[in-house]
DNA sequence: TCTAACTACTACGTCAGACATAGTAAATAA
DNA sequence: TTATTTACTATGTCTGACGTAGTAGTTAGA
């Protein structure tokens, strides 16, 4: 299981990486989270529409209305230019944090006695 | 540079991966921090410090005064079994968080053309 | 001896992001 | 008409990382 505080900070990436591999829409993307990761993370509705209307406001998406012949009219996220520089910047900070993460971590030999 | 929006949630790992390694104090920990990350992230005094203290309250780690000859006393700690414990733990969410990542940024091609 | 620099902290407050809780709303199936 | 699935919105909480500021002991140098 994955919480809450460790994922804090990718929850942007994440959405930004499945848009940049097309349009799509929340109940998809929430779906596309939790299959990919095989139910290791769900990602919560507010935290899924806030983060869109965070991404929004700061220009890295864009929304338009479907017009589906079938069932609710939906909202469509598209990543934008400035979007895709941003989501480069944070794989490049990912891979960074990852690269100092395994620094921290590797080498460690953690013994089960004494306290 | 890492920011700490993307550091939080892995900072008590960290401080605890260094106290597998050995006892250590404030200051130490600190330099150990910014000089195996290349200067890449430097965790504040204010951040060290509170995650100290909160790890001692949830009974990871403790606490005892140093006697050095000289120089200011300090203030030494230690991992606890538990500390160790949860240690194992959080590592073992990292390793999922960073595969959960590697899915779903390794796939992207990241093109530069169009909005 | 005065000051600066280094070491080793503490107090207080801010802020943002992930989430809990709860409700709204449209369409389809039974 | 009721339930179910889809598709959201509103409001508030909580925590952790950090900004700002100050305290305090020790040592080195002028």
């Amino acid at each position: 299981m994955i919480g809450s505080d460790v994922i804090r900070g990718y929850c942007d990436t994440i959405l930004l990486s499945l848009l940049a591999q097309g349009d799509s829409y929340g109940y998809e993307i929430s779906r596309a989270i939790r299959e990919r990761s095989g139910g290791a993370y769900v990602m919560k509705e507010t935290t899924l529409y806030s983060a869109f209307a965070r991404l929004e406001k700061r220009g890295f998406i864009a929304s338009y209305q479907g017009r589906e012949s079938r069932g609710r009219p939906r909202t469509y996220y598209t990543i934008t230019a400035p979007g895709r520089e941003y989501l480069r910047e944070k794989l490049e900070e990912w891979r960074e944090t990852r690269a100092l993460m395994d620094r921290f971590t590797n080498t460690e030999e953690i013994s089960k006695e004494e306290s």
